[in-house]
DNA sequence: GCGCCGATTGGCT
DNA sequence: GCCAATCGGCGCC
């Protein structure tokens, strides 16, 4: 083989793993929108939700309903849903289907399409271009549209970094919630000035 | 049916 | 640091 290889997108047996190892082995992806105009950035900053044991999980002791349908989905697929009533939150679910565990993704570093970005966000800084959840689906026009969708079949897909592994990274307790709240779930690549705010400053 | 609350954000004190 | 905006799911009983 060359040894120059295209990155690919990551695979279905990529998600189907305990989502603490893939909220950690995400960082340093790259997740790619061909939402509209192509937008792309680097995953710097993740969550893991446990499914039916975590307090904090959407899918809580099993609780089913049509917004969390594609939690309980295979691995690999979209979960996103309205956060306050104005927000899309993504996640890719992890595990086994019908485990309802999956990764939030929390922060990017932009990467491409960031003259987009910035008409989507309707700020200028780069530093708010996608450091939060809800920042970065506006950022690449993630919404409703992509829930339950299989990432390698959506219009937003995730590609690994051949060659070099995971960046370097900090876990810490997940950001604001009210439930488990110190479980150390979240996972942020050190140093990086893309993390969304709320950093702990330990 | 009603009221509360949330895996957020941004603007203001 | 504090808090409103905004809407869908949930528990109530």
């Amino acid at each position: 083989m060359s040894s120059t290889r295209r990155a690919a997108t990551l695979p279905v047996a990529f998600f189907d793993r305990p989502a603490e190892i893939v909220a950690r082995e995400l960082l340093g992806t790259l997740v790619v929108s061909t939402a509209g105009s192509r937008t792309a950035g680097r995953i710097v900053e993740t969550e893991a939700y446990l499914g039916r044991d975590d307090p904090a999980s959407h899918g809580y002791r099993n609780r089913r309903h049509a917004r969390n349908e594609a939690l309980f989905g295979p691995p690999g697929t979209w979960y996103v849903y309205l956060s306050y009533g104005m927000h899309w939150c993504a996640n890719l679910v992890c595990g086994a289907e019908g485990q309802a565990s999956a990764v939030l993704l929390r922060a990017l570093e932009p990467v491409n399409g960031l003259e987009t970005m910035r008409e989507r966000r309707g700020v200028t800084a780069d530093r708010q271009l996608c450091s939060g959840p809800g920042q970065l689906c506006q950022a690449l026009a993630i919404t409703r549209d992509l829930d339950g969708a299989l990432m390698e079949r959506s219009a937003v897909k995730v590609f690994g970094s051949e060659g070099a592994g995971p960046p370097p990274a900090v876990v810490t307790p997940r950001i604001g919630i009210t439930k488990a709240a110190d479980w150390p779930l979240r996972f942020v690549v050190e140093a990086s000035p893309w993390t969304s705010r709320g950093v702990p400053a330990q």
